[in-house]
DNA sequence: TAACTTTTGTGTACACTTTCACAAAAATAG
DNA sequence: CTATTTTTGTGAAAGTGTACACAAAAGTTA
């Protein structure tokens, strides 16, 4: 199959089963169904297969998929068969408690380099071993000369799209929002929004309305 | 129109809408056709105008739309047109994070009661004023007595599905999510998922394949 | 080796979303 | 009061993603 243009509901959808392959693996299950990985998961065995039939084959007919190869076979897709060091823009409330969340290191990335335009005690403290601190104004330069490819961006919406365009000047290419703005970016760079005002609206709207 | 079964995407582009008009409404414009609006905030006109037309007319044709009463039906709409007290589970850092956020009371919402399965002072410190922290063995009769419908869950993943049952035993009908765990709650009860893993992993795909 | 079972990979149909395109409505100008 | 302009609201078309259903492949049993 191997077609371009490939939905980014399928990458998510990838990266979940990725998950669950790692659970098989640590529960010591060896082969895999897309019926039984689909009910684990809570998605379409049919839809588990297309998502893989975008990037060839993997299964084995009959029998299933093989749980250690698979989860090779999609963490090498995906990218994940290395590190990523990532930029973190903004060290606020926000910013420090992403700094410590453990959950990026067994997903195979570490934000190596944090920058906020103020400096204090407060903020080189929160942080961690093998993380650098930078003064905002440095930021083109540290970036472009670690070559890192991946930004988190938690500053205040006001200050975001300033950012943004000096994070696509250093050469950054992924960017994950949480500044409740739009953001503009170049063709070849891809945004992801993390937005808790409007994931809130949401469900406001839909505990509100007595229907559903 | 107003016909039942309203897709989630329309709502969170309300929401989007709303941002917008507020924008608007502090710069002082005062009318805005679905073009313009469109352009403002990256949406189709036609997408706008067909969202809107799920619940009811607010145009004036050859005019355009009244920036301050589309603002103040999609608030209604939405439910947004008073303050909704959400509960908080999980006082780490994240939690502690969305604790300190600003941007929740701006929407209307207020975080008036947190739990944790740890009370420390730590913890103690971390609670604003106007915000009640009870130990996790509270929440089903703290919630239920304050009639709150609204949670963000914030706990490992290893314990969001037990907190979830509970928070649903306790009238909660509507949940934010970041444990990195798909949850299963009955129908009625409405989820958001924000998981950083996948959002990362999703990122690295597209920056790591050559071609977009 | 042939019949049978299982489960993949995929063509096709279905469902949902987005966009187009235009009649209908409101305002304005002559 | 009629013609013109503007912009909404919406039917229909186009596009996208999801689910069904089955032939093809691999394994198992006799």
């Amino acid at each position: 199959m191997r077609k371009w243009k490939i939905p980014e509901v399928t990458i998510s959808r990838l990266s979940l089963y990725l998950r669950c392959l790692s659970e098989l693996e640590e529960e010591g299950v060896e082969v895999i169904s897309s019926a039984e990985l689909g009910k684990k998961c809570g998605i379409n065995p049919a839809q588990i297969r297309k998502d893989l039939a975008y990037f060839g084959e993997f299964g084995t007919r009959g029998v299933g998929y093989y749980v250690k190869d698979l989860k090779e076979d999609l963490k090498r897709i995906m990218g994940l068969d290395r590190e990523w060091e990532v930029a973190l823009v903004g060290v606020g409330n926000l910013g420090r408690a992403l700094l410590s969340y453990q959950g990026f290191k067994r997903h195979g990335f570490k934000i190596s380099v944090a920058f906020d335009k103020v400096i204090d005690e407060e903020r080189k403290k929160a942080v961690p071993e093998g993380c650098e601190l930078y003064h905002a104004s440095m930021m083109e330069e540290v970036i472009r000369k670690k070559k890192i490819k991946i930004a988190i961006v938690a500053v205040h919406f006001s200050e975001a799209q300033r950012v943004v365009d000096a994070l696509v000047k250093s050469g950054i290419k992924g960017i994950l929002n949480f500044a409740p703005v739009r953001l503009s970016v170049p063709k070849g760079v891809v945004v992801r929004h993390i937005d808790l005002g409007i994931e809130l609206e949401v469900l406001t709207f839909f505990v509100n309305t007595k229907m559903y």
